[in-house]
DNA sequence: GTCTATAGCCAGATAGAC
DNA sequence: GTCTATCTGGCTATAGAC
């Protein structure tokens, strides 16, 4: 019975992400989420508690998705470059794995009531912990001296719009994807 | 007469692409909008037509700077890496200019409705353009051979996400971030 | 678990006074 | 050029039948 539940409940929120990908959180209707499932609008209400809930679930397993990603990273004994490559794979699986939620974690999140804060505290975070893995190999000398705040953005930014163009390359390896991507961002484009 | 009320409708562009960016175009109403110029809802329509005429100006408008800036780096005689100089130089310089528009120019071009099509035909030009600056890199020589197409992606998502954090480092000279971001870019981090 | 019906509210936009 | 008043319709969410 509750397995039920989870599955169309699972349903909706892969549908809505979806959704939420075209036209943004707030331009999607429940009726229109219900149209795509092929139900009308109050059955929604039987297994979600209301489109705020939706938009919870999608983003903050994928937030805590990263969190434990970079946790692992962070706690490894590699150096700067090796840990570059790993948040590199670590965003191509992810991005692979959830394009549609990846839209609203990066447009929508100002949505989030009750979660923003938390949300927020986890994205902190996670760029902390990026930035000191590039000042780390801006000390040791792996990565060129320029601002790492600069360095982040450039990076990190890429990474977060891997979902706007993943879809468009079926035909893409993700490893090769990312081994390209790690050639580009860290190595450069120029020969 | 007439230029009164340009400047009124100006300052309401203005306005609203500051609250665009901040719970896009979606999520804000007219009446927040007034609120925001100390007027009533009613009033704004004595300057706008619709509000999708404000989302109009604001995305026409600077598609259409950037689809001016590269006709003029097109037509240059520069080398490819020179042309790659300038579209930073480009995008650095049309994003602190107008900020708040960047984000609708990003995350709300699929609100456009009579405009859809014709923003759709300047990205695609625009793409298309940068596409064959990095091809004909590779093909000189210049630039390393990987896909042209995840080179073009991982350059262009972080040119088109500057608007996310130019506000935040105003200290920034715009010319030494060009610098740092051509240097980022192009040549990597790798030291 | 889905339906119809509807409550309660808010949206974009217009009419017409001042 | 801004106001008040209002139209028309769409929104989230609930109640209760089946």
């Amino acid at each position: 019975m509750t397995n039920k539940i989870e599955n169309r409940k699972s349903e909706i929120i892969r549908i809505a992400a979806k959704l939420f990908k075209e036209k943004g959180y707030s331009a999607v209707t429940m009726r229109d989420l219900a149209a795509e499932m092929g139900i009308k609008a109050a059955s929604l209400y039987n297994h979600i508690r209301s489109k705020e809930d939706i938009l919870n679930t999608i983003i903050i397993s994928i937030a805590e998705a990263f969190t434990d990603g970079m946790k692992l990273i962070k706690a490894s004994n590699d150096n700067c470059k090796e840990k570059l490559r790993q948040i590199i794979e670590l965003h191509v699986r992810l991005s692979s794995q959830n394009i549609y939620g990846m839209a609203s974690l990066n447009n929508d999140w100002m949505h989030l009531q009750n979660q923003q804060e938390y949300y927020k505290v986890l994205r902190a975070n996670y760029e902390n912990d990026f930035r000191k893995i590039l000042e780390e190999g801006i000390t040791s000398g792996d990565l060129i001296n320029v601002k790492p705040e600069v360095m982040l953005f450039s990076i990190l930014t890429t990474l977060r719009s891997l979902y706007l163009w993943i879809p468009k390359k079926e035909d893409l390896d993700l490893q090769e994807l990312s081994e390209t991507l790690y050639q580009i961002l860290v190595e450069g484009i120029n020969k």
